[in-house]
DNA sequence: GGAGTTCGCATACC
DNA sequence: ACAGGTATGCGAACTCC
């Protein structure tokens, strides 16, 4: 039998002491086909310089490792020449009948004289396996395949599998064939009476994908949408969930925060009802792995938690304040959940639930939208660092940089390094921080017709262009000048980036885009990776080394620029802002092209902009220029803000709003006048009492447990009051409170609910929300806000 | 017991 | 525990007399 196969989810089984893959995925014509291939487990061990291998060889081949259910054996042994950390050494492969036992058997075999080291006996099987048989996830392949029965897994059940087709491979190949493949994805979203996992019941379930539309629910309501479809119970319920989902036989079933809630929620009613929650193909229901955050994984359908994905990958380049669906949906497809109002649960009227069906529904069509746009992303990271699927969508980008190179060592030669143990992770972390990025202290002022440069990839080609990695790095010596595979394949990843961002402006795509991004994270993300405690290639004198070089090429840039006559305004790690002055843009560029000659490696100083005004102001209570905060605006009008109040969340509405109204006008208009206006007005607003309170309320996030807080500021109490009200507070959630009158002396005495009747402290609002944010702005222009305000006030008093 | 200072904390920038 | 360091600024807690 031959076929045309894409691997999409990969697991494994033991028969008769011997580990086997099994791949599931599609073939060509769309039906759900199920791979078993052979596996041989495997690991290293390096021997040191000039040791007796044969004897080796041999002690190392009668090693057995018993365990309670089997015995594993070195099945045999291989020598051969092979890179470590760029050092040529002998090396002996030992191959073992499982893997699970490798690390024993690794063990067992210790330090015996002449060895070196032992490694790879702690790589994943499945990554070893995509590793040395090249059968990488989300690709064509080709599979000659025959019976199961026949085969030597004859007996151990795969068979059974709920799978169209289910064989034995005996050849399996790539192919170069980019041939599009569209997964069949199924979004669902559960609705319950209670947010913690184990104490409600649910109350709906609903489902979305291509040809299935429906809302499951033992509620009942007149003039139902056809959507609807009603149970008896719970119980039924939940059996009906289970029966549309085998029917469908996704090959990615997706929910938003589902690893967290949905799945576990659903786990433990259908124990609670008894009914089997048999979403696997093997008939079993869903796995939870333990860790930070438990994954629930479902055989032979990838379960995807879009949240997931959206915060370990994305979330840095969102502007969304908060990771809901409704937020990132609004900014990636443009689309928002319906609006239900939970607080009617308690006493739900025939209609209200018709409304919850609706709510309910929109939420798995929302989730489904969201997984379409994300789909080319999460694609391309799963063909670019060649994990299964499942792990891809979850993983950080730490873990990302970490397979991607491990998959990226064959062509090197090398032998992987082993992860850090409990004791070197200890170790690693009480190292001190070391020296970091430079940031340029700005004179206060408005600034007009400025440029900006900025170091593309900065800290990237920095370690490309000096070599920076573990393996280069020599003792006292700095680094080598003979190139590191890290370096290397950094340059690789940077070079793919800007082949397809090319590509994606020649021919814009979905997958282009994402293809051009990934690698763009991924190269982002590797100077943090070489500093990071749990990295198998951790390296800190490489991570501190980069941030040096990086800080010695900025300023060195600085002096060019200033000696070239032009004056700084601003620089942040990678960027300088100057005045343009009286040049023109052709020879800002001619000047650019000139730096870039003199750049060491493959540094690249470019035109990030040109800006009509730049506004920066002091640090508050000092005339030092504040960094990290400043207003640009460009030719064309379009403003951008850092760091002032305006771009964070944990600043009222009111405040925020009116910064941004003031810096616009400062900017665009160059009138400071008609800004002053503006405080004046919604300063007298809010002392008329005529600010919407949603506007006054102030959100933090709740960042560890209650009882780990230290000091008691004011969401801490906020908090807290919400717990003695009954409402369920948990680490990561966002407090809400307004601040109101009172005597109590600090403001945590005066923190009030939204939903609670006490008036709005104006003074508060007043001297610890606009005026702060005002201000130092004001101060730019010589005027002093606070002395207009409360002399108008004076005004009015006599 | 009030003023001045330090510390804890959240959030932002790159 | 799940990329790094640099920075602002609030409000509580502490220090000192």
């Amino acid at each position: 039998m031959k076929f045309e196969f894409m691997p999409i989810d990969y697991d494994y089984f033991d028969f008769n002491g011997r580990n086997y893959v099994k791949l599931i995925g599609r073939n060509e014509k769309g039906a759900k086909i199920c791979v078993v291939d052979s596996y041989e487990p495997n690991f290293w061990v390096i021997l040191k310089k000039g040791s007796k291998v044969e004897a080796i060889v041999k002690k190392i081949e009668k090693i057995e490792v018993e365990k309670a259910s089997r015995t594993t054996k070195v099945v045999r042994t291989e020598i051969l020449n092979k890179k470590y950390l760029g050092e040529d050494v002998k090396a002996i492969r030992v191959f073992v009948t499982n893997h699970k036992d490798a690390h024993d058997v690794a063990s067992a075999i210790g330090d015996l004289d002449g060895i070196e080291k032992r490694r790879e006996y702690d790589l994943p099987l499945i990554t070893k396996y995509i590793k040395e048989k090249g059968i990488e996830p989300l690709e064509w392949h080709e599979v000659e395949g025959s019976s199961i029965s026949e085969s030597e897994v004859g007996g151990s059940g795969i068979e059974k599998l709920d799978v169209d087709v289910c064989v034995f491979a005996d050849k399996i190949e790539v192919l170069k064939d980019d041939k599009k493949f569209t997964p069949k994805i199924l979004a669902y979203d559960i609705e319950t009476s209670e947010r913690e996992i184990g104490k409600g019941e649910i109350f709906m379930v609903s489902l979305y994908g291509e040809g299935i539309k429906k809302v499951l629910s033992w509620k009942k309501c007149k003039s139902a949408e056809s959507y609807v479809e009603f149970c008896k119970d719970e119980a039924d319920m939940l059996e009906k969930f289970v029966k549309y989902v085998n029917d469908y036989a996704p090959d990615v079933l997706t929910g938003y925060f589902s690893d967290g809630f949905d799945l576990p929620y659903l786990k433990v009613r259908a124990e609670k009802n008894g009914v089997k929650l048999n979403l696997g193909i093997d008939g079993r229901g869903p796995i939870f792995s333990r860790g930070r955050i438990p994954s629930g994984k479902i055989a032979g359908i990838v379960h995807v938690d879009l949240y997931r994905f959206v915060d370990s990958v994305f979330s840095q380049y969102l502007q969304s304040e908060t990771l809901s669906l409704n937020e990132v949906a609004k900014e990636l497809i443009g689309e928002e959940k319906e609006d239900f109002d939970f607080k009617k649960l308690g006493n739900m009227q025939d209609s209200d639930w018709c409304d919850f069906f609706s709510y309910n529904l929109q939420d798995s069509v929302v989730t489904y939208n969201l997984a379409e746009k994300i789909w080319p992303d999460i694609l391309e990271f799963t063909r670019i660092v060649k994990e299964p699927l499942f792990d891809v969508a979850r993983d950080r980008m730490a873990t990302h940089v970490e397979n991607y190179i491990l998959h990226n060592l064959d062509k090197f030669n090398e032998i992987a390094e082993k992860r850090p143990g409990h004791d070197e992770i200890g170790k690693r972390r009480t190292m001190g921080k070391y020296e970091g990025a430079f940031v340029f202290e700005p004179v206060p002022g408005l600034y007009e017709n400025l440029v900006m440069f900025d170091f593309t990839s900065m800290y990237a080609s920095v370690i490309v262009s000096y070599n920076l990695s573990k393996a280069t790095f020599i003792e006292g010596e700095e680094f080598s000048k003979k190139q590191g595979f890290f370096p290397i394949m950094l340059n690789e990843i940077i070079e793919k980036r800007k082949i397809h961002k090319k590509e994606f402006a020649e021919n814009p795509s979905g997958i282009l885009k994402a293809r051009s991004n990934a690698y763009k994270l991924l190269a982002n993300a590797s100077y943090g990776y070489q500093g990071f405690f749990g990295a198998r290639y951790y390296c800190r004198e490489a991570a501190a080394a980069t941030a040096r070089l990086a800080k010695e090429n900025i300023l060195s840039a600085i002096d060019k620029i200033e000696k070239a006559g032009y004056k700084i305004i601003y620089s942040d790690t990678d960027s300088i802002a100057f005045l343009q002055e009286d040049k023109n843009k052709n020879e800002v560029l001619k000047f650019l092209k000139k730096i870039n000659k003199e750049l060491p490696g493959i540094m690249e100083l470019d035109l990030e902009d040109f800006y009509a005004r730049g506004l920066f102001v002091a640090k508050r209570g000092a005339t030092a220029g504040a960094k990290k905060k400043y207003a640009l605006v460009d030719e064309k009008g379009k403003v951008k803000i850092r760091g002032f109040e305006t771009v964070r969340r944990d600043w009222c509405r009111l405040t925020r709003d009116l910064q941004n109204r003031i810096l616009g006008k400062i900017l665009k208009d160059g009138n400071e006048k008609e800004a002053l206006k503006i405080v004046k007005d919604v300063v007298k607003k809010l002392k008329e009492r005529k600010v919407e309170l949603e506007d006054l309320m102030i959100r933090t996030q709740l960042r560890r447990p209650l009882n780990e807080y230290l000091s008691e500021g004011p969401h801490v109490v906020a908090a807290k009051k919400m717990e003695a009200k009954g409402i369920p507070v948990s680490t990561g959630m966002l407090i809400e409170y307004f601040v109101g009158e009172g005597s109590g002396k600090k403001i945590g005495d005066r923190v009030y609910l939204a939903d609670e009747k006490t008036k709005y402290d104006i003074d508060y609002y007043f001297k610890n929300q606009i005026l702060p944010a005002v201000e130092n702005i004001f101060d730019v222009f010589g005027i002093d806000v606070r002395a207009i305000i409360d002399g108008e006030k004076q005004e009015k008093l006599f």
